[in-house]
RNA sequence: CGGGGUGUAGCGCAGCGGCAGCGCGCCUGGUUUGGGACCAGGAGGUCGGCGGUUCAAAUCCGCCCACCCCGACCA
């Protein structure tokens, strides 16, 4: 492509919105435009390299056996009241109206449709199993867009969802995509970590996602220093600080005016935090919970909601907090009554803790399970943090932030069993399909790919998902001697199967060593008149510092061997 | 939905009661040409919208809308 003729401008400046590196270079590069929040145009460059990604995914769900179809993006609102899931999704969910006044959804996911084209064409165990897959685009009405194509409401997306008669045939599924999605990453030239996610409200044995380490992530990924341990922390465990043995002292209680945190009573009694146990107050489906965990640690709000098996789990109000009786600050299980009270299994790790006394200004010293405090119930429901010790090693666990390029989820039989998605066995019995469902973002993976591989100059591609391999720069488009060069070298490229980006633009040598890097295509050829006098051309890979001069007849072989390795 | 912020030319911004501005980009001509060249001339605006105050509103007041950031939310 000519770049004269090219539809698309880089922009000088920063764009002033943009606060994310791929959303600031995917703006500045000329690869996306806004229409609303968290809606994009997709500009040529972007699609191209979009299109790449798909391309890859395709041949390695092909490859595992998933066959392509295509479903609809406007669904009948009914079809989503039949599974509950019109009220879960609640205002996420983008609706309409037709002529006729009946409801339409913007389709966000697939599960209904896809299990209900199933239920027609899968009638015997002989029928399975089957992996299904499209590309299309999903409607989400996020709260929140953000990070330009990180979280968008309008997106494409590759979902896939296998059937099976049974366990054993959805663990084989399972892998099948696991292993796809593996190499889909691998051949994007991304290092995704395939990390134990939370399974969610409809449950299923397994759920994993494939994170992606990046600043702007919006998830935490906790991870092993020493083995291959990794979940996001939604989800993940950890083997917390020990405390040193301790005889149990007898209670003491202490004045305590205007301390009601942990870091107050760090301050001003000299207690480290895991020497205290702080009490957190969580309205759960509307009934107050008390909650102890050890003062170094945080609830994971996300264990805490398996645990409680609620809909809704909430910090409850200063209201709900006084109405039931408890004291902000200086609040503590000992002597609880009529409230159910969850504690962490950290109340294990030590013995003589303050807490609350239960009245204002006052704590209590030397505070011991089970002595002092019973709670109803003692799980781990605290946040993994760095440094906590793995779980299967015991080696330190690191955090990073990180975006989630992909998900796959063992879904069992919520949907097959809601819309009566059933297939004979062999016996002639009757039995719900086992689903699964696997999703990757495309436009997500893009920005997760460039927020991962940049530089202060610019974007640089991971070959396999550049938009085009050669960047070929003509310096004076005015000098016949280099026009005619530089035209020979771009039928030499292209006819070589190289795809070109041909700069033949009137503008001067910084400008376009300026666009080169910010488009950070893998390979930059340069032709001038100083290399030219001496019959060559600059060849310099976009991830490397020092260029090379080559003969103008061995363009592509050189072009060629740069990109070999890394080509997808 | 709560908190913070921003809306003025394609992009980045200044102006904050009295003629609509600057830089970049864009067009024309010329000179340049290996890391965002220079000179001259030019085009481009419902100042987010509606209403109010005023002789006079981009500017002050009110309401609304859009967008960004943090949080909540995110089967």
């Amino acid at each position: 492509m000519r770049m004269s003729a090219f539809f698309g401008k880089t922009l000088r400046e920063e764009p002033a919105e943009a606060e994310t590196s791929s959303h600031r270079l995917l703006l500045k590069s000329g690869m996306i435009r806004q229409v609303a929040s968290g809606v994009y145009t997709y500009m040529p460059l972007a699609w191209r390299s979009l299109r790449k990604i798909e391309s890859i995914i395709r041949q390695e769900m092909d490859a595992a056996g998933s066959h392509e179809l295509r479903m609809p993006a406007l669904h009948p609102l009914e079809l989503w009241e039949s599974t509950g899931r019109a009220d879960a999704m609640g205002q996420t969910l983008f609706g309409l109206r037709d002529r006729r006044d009946r409801s339409l959804v913007m389709a966000p996911t697939h599960e209904e449709v896809v299990t209900q084209t199933v239920k027609a064409n899968v009638h015997s165990y002989r029928d399975l199993p089957q992996i299904l897959y499209q590309i299309q685009t999903k409607f989400r009405d996020e709260p929140r867009p953000r990070g330009g194509l990180i979280r968008v409401r309008e997106f494409d997306m590759k979902d896939a969802y296998s059937f099976d008669a049974d366990e054993e045939g959805l663990d084989r599924s399972y892998d099948a995509m696991v292993q796809a999605y593996r190499n889909i990453y691998r051949r994007c030239g991304l290092n995704a970590v395939m990390a134990e996610a939370d399974s969610g409200a409809i449950g299923g044995k397994d759920s994993h996602e494939f994170l992606l380490p990046a600043e702007s992530g919006e998830d935490l990924l906790i991870h092993c220093s020493g083995c291959d341990y990794a979940a996001n922390a939604e989800r993940a465990e950890s083997v917390k600080p020990p405390l040193e043995h301790e005889e149990p002292l007898p209670l003491e209680e202490i004045h305590t005016p205007g301390m009601k945190t942990i870091e107050d009573l760090g301050v001003h009694l000299g207690i480290p935090a895991p020497k205290t146990l702080k009490a957190v107050f969580y309205a759960c489906d509307g009934e107050v919970v008390f909650v102890t965990i050890r003062g170094d640690l945080e609830v994971n709000e996300i264990k805490l909601t398996r645990l409680l098996g609620c809909r809704e789990l909430r910090l409850a109000s200063p209201e709900e907090v006084e109405a039931a009786g408890l004291v902000a600050g200086s609040a503590s299980s000992i002597g609880l009554e009529g409230i159910r009270s969850i504690a962490d299994d950290s109340i294990r790790t030590g013995a003589n803790f303050v807490v609350g006394a239960n009245r204002p200004d006052y704590h209590v010293r030397n505070a011991c399970y089970p002595r002092d405090i019973q709670p109803d119930v003692i799980a781990d429901i605290a946040m993994a943090q760095a440094g906590h010790a793995c779980p299967r090693c015991d080696s330190p666990l690191q955090a990073d932030r990180a975006i989630e390029v992909g998900h796959v989820f063992k879904l069992g039989t919520f949907y097959s069993e809601s819309l009566e998605a059933t297939y004979l066995d062999r016996d002639g019995a009757q039995k719900p399909i086992i689903m699964g469902c696997y999703g990757i973002g495309v436009g997500r993976l893009l920005a997760a790919a460039i927020e991962q591989n940049n530089d202060e100059k610019g974007i640089v591609f991971p070959d396999a998902i550049a938009p085009y391999q050669v960047y070929l720069a003509a310096l004076n488009v005015d000098d016949p001697e280099v026009m005619q060069a530089a035209g020979d070298l771009y039928r030499q490229l292209t006819g070589a199967g190289l795809e070109t980006l041909f700069d033949d633009r009137e503008e001067s040598a910084g400008v376009k060593f300026n666009d080169a890097d910010l488009l950070g295509l893998p390979v930059r050829v340069v032709v001038g008149p100083r290399g030219l006098r001496g019959g060559t051309v600059e060849l310099r890979r976009r991830d490397e510092s020092e260029g090379r001069s080559v003969e103008l007849d061995g363009v592509a072989d050189a072009v060629r061997s740069l990109l070999e390795g890394t080509a997808g």
